[in-house]
RNA sequence: GGUUCAGUAGCUCAGCUGGAUAGAGCAACGGCCUUCUAAGCCGUAGGUCGCAGGUUCGAAUCCUGCCUGAAUCACCA
């Protein structure tokens, strides 16, 4: 399918190269030849471009581009005239050629060789930890990773979506033991919360407290340090953490209490967003894998032992620094854990990739454990990825969650099935449905309006929020997309009322321009996926079903499709249009947008 | 201070491995619904692509320097 829709402009490739031979005698090298898509205020819709051909030729840009221009005519079908402005040739697809791209498209369905082999390929996003709420960092996070997987199985892959939760800690024993001391043994259920809420409340109630016996420490007269030293409430959070890696009953039922009522929370959120997993791992059952590792490095003199104890890694020769892979009390540290889960990643999949959504800010984290597992002798350490993506900022600055200002990932989702539940009353297209079905559709905007937000700018830009102006559903948005396919779907609601129903495209039919614009587009579908999958970028996808929609829209505003007289053309343009909204379908598909029949 | 990333319209963002007169949306202003969904379409206005050099037929894009901002350089995760 994809060697089909791009036949027409390696013909032109292959072409040239074979002119220049012919014409000047020379052997071009491919890398010369520049083919691309015409710009819109000129005539024509294929541009090669001369420059870089002149050597060749030893003639003026103009002489070449005729020269070339004359040749192709002649000798690639499909096209026929072409027009030389300065040193650009640009070439007139016949529109029967534009017709013949689009029955090919229409009639190859749902073959799919993006990709020949398949690979095997795990995709870790998410992350929480459990001792608060998701915010809309998490909501980037997620949404990406999501779709990075999704691009990934259109491509061919086998993907694995997992998921690392961080479930110990001293930031859990911090909520636990502030629940012991103020919670009165009240439950979510109690409270009507949300368990994560519920949680992420003591967690806030703790700093607060502690901030605040901090600063009576100081008041009489102790240095912020002896305060932090002597502070009861740390220590009553330390010696919870001892308490449960000695495997205390009491702590450790209390912890997977308070953690359950994190999950019950967490999977109501992720069922909010659409998004899933294959496989959860939990911290507190990987994070001693590593110390051997570290060991077996010891031993092999990659790694040394200080006089302390502790055991480092000199990274210097790599222009990087030391770093410490194990405590001197033989405990484990950030990196001695994902190094053993990364081990036992492999052991698991035997990936061939494996990509890590993770901010920005560990950048340095990655390239390290990169680093570390191929001096380790890990030859599969090269396939894996940190995927590294932009913090979401407010318009205050960064978001901060111990200081409460964030933006909660579940108050944003309700804002924005509210807002969409506004609007479609007030438009009341709906009146015909139940509340099941109108609540669906609600739904299903609110969170297009969220997600498409978030994915259509470049993962590795920070992004900024503004709480005050809400997301818009105007315009360049998630909701316009969704209203382009929701009209389609109509239209092709209306076409079987009446009986129109297309078993085959006329090969005898003049196409005007918006119809020959939008197959350009339609045809470009597998190369912008492709794209996507290689530079790690859904905003290439989401741009790309932007201008569809917008594409659609102008045509759909300047011609007729069922009120057409001539059934030739009229059929064309409803299979135009059920191919477009299958493209836009499968686009926002690969984002995790679902998309109404109705709106 | 070292490293990495970013700076494009008032605001939020596109701009592919260098290509023609730098594009969208929002906000502003003006048009278009007795006709397939107006969450739409069309138009007007809005730019020293951070600054200065360099590379070449050609630079928002590549190189160097500077300015500004962010992240990171933890026995935190």
């Amino acid at each position: 399918m994809l060697s089909d829709c791009i036949r027409m402009e390696k013909t032109i490739e292959n072409n040239v190269i074979r002119a220049l031979k012919v014409l000047y005698g020379s052997e071009a090298d491919t890398s010369n030849i520049q083919v691309q898509p015409t710009r819109k205020e000129f005539e024509g819709d294929i541009t090669l471009v001369v420059f870089p051909l002149l050597k060749y030729s030893g003639k003026s840009p103009e002489d070449t581009a005729n020269d070339l221009g004359n040749y192709l005519l002649k000798s690639t079908p499909g096209i026929s005239t072409f027009y030389v402005v300065k040193g650009f040739l640009n070439l007139q697809v016949s529109n029967s050629a534009w017709l013949g791209e689009f029955i090919k498209l229409w009639t190859a369905g749902e073959t799919n060789d993006l990709y020949k082999k398949g690979q095997t390929i795990l995709v870790e996003y998410s992350s929480p930890n459990t001792n608060k709420p998701l915010h809309l960092g998490h909501i980037r996070n997620n949404l990406l990773g999501f779709s990075l997987s999704r691009i990934l199985t259109e491509c061919g892959h086998r993907v694995f979506k997992t998921n690392i939760v961080n479930d110990r800690g001293i930031h859990i024993c911090k909520s636990m033991l502030a629940w012991k001391l103020f919670g009165q043994g009240k439950t979510p259920a109690d409270t009507g919360m949300k368990g994560d809420h519920f949680v992420g409340q003591f967690y806030v109630e703790f700093e607060t407290a502690y901030k605040k016996e901090i600063n009576e420490l100081i008041q009489k007269g102790m240095t912020a340090e002896e305060a932090a030293e002597s502070s009861e409430l740390m220590a009553g959070a330390r010696d919870l953490l001892r308490k449960w890696e000695a495997g205390d009953r009491e702590t450790v039922g209390l912890w997977m209490k308070m953690n359950s009522w994190v999950y019950e929370g967490f999977n109501i959120t992720y069922e909010a967003l659409g998004v899933d997993f294959d496989k959860i791992y939990y911290e507190s059952e990987t994070y001693m894998l590593g110390r051997e590792i570290v060991e077996a490095g010891l031993q092999k003199g990659i790694f040394y032992r200080k006089e302390d104890g502790s055991v480092w890694v000199n990274l210097s020769a790599d222009s990087l620094d030391e770093k410490l892979l194990l405590r001197a009390d033989g405990t484990a540290v950030y990196m001695t854990q994902d190094l053993g889960t990364a081990v036992e990643r492999y052991n698991d999949y035997k990936f061939d990739h494996q990509y890590y959504v993770v901010g920005n800010e560990q950048n340095y984290h990655f390239q390290v454990l990169k680093l570390i597992l191929k001096k380790l002798g890990y030859e599969w350490a090269e396939g894996i990825h940190h995927f590294s993506y932009g913090m979401v900022n407010l318009p205050e600055g960064k978001m901060k969650s111990r200081e409460g200002k964030v933006v909660d990932a579940d108050d944003l989702i309700d804002n924005m099935i509210h807002t969409a539940r506004e609007m479609a009353e007030e438009l009341g297209k709906l009146h015909d449905y139940g509340d099941e079905e109108k609540e669906a559709i609600y739904r299903k905007i609110g969170l297009a309006a969220l997600k498409y937000f978030i994915l259509k700018v470049d993962p590795r830009k920070n992004m900024m929020f503004n709480p005050r102006e809400s997301i818009d559903f105007n315009g360049n948005t998630g909701p316009f997309i969704q209203y382009t396919y929701a009209r389609i779907k109509s239209v092709l609601r209306l076409a079987q009322d009446k009986g129109y129903s297309v078993i085959e495209i006329s090969t005898d039919l003049v196409l005007n321009e918006k119809e020959s614009d939008l197959v350009k587009l339609l045809r470009k579908y597998e190369s912008v996926v492709k794209e996507a999958a290689q530079s790690l970028n859904p905003s290439v996808i989401a741009n790309y079903a932007y201008e569809l929609a917008r594409e659609y829209n102008q045509f759909y505003h300047d011609h007729t499709i069922l009120g057409e007289h001539d059934p030739g053309l009229r059929n064309f343009r409803i299979a135009l249009s059920e191919y477009t909204g299958k493209i836009i379908n499968k686009s926002m598909c690969l984002l995790g947008i679902e998309m109404p029949e109705r709106m």
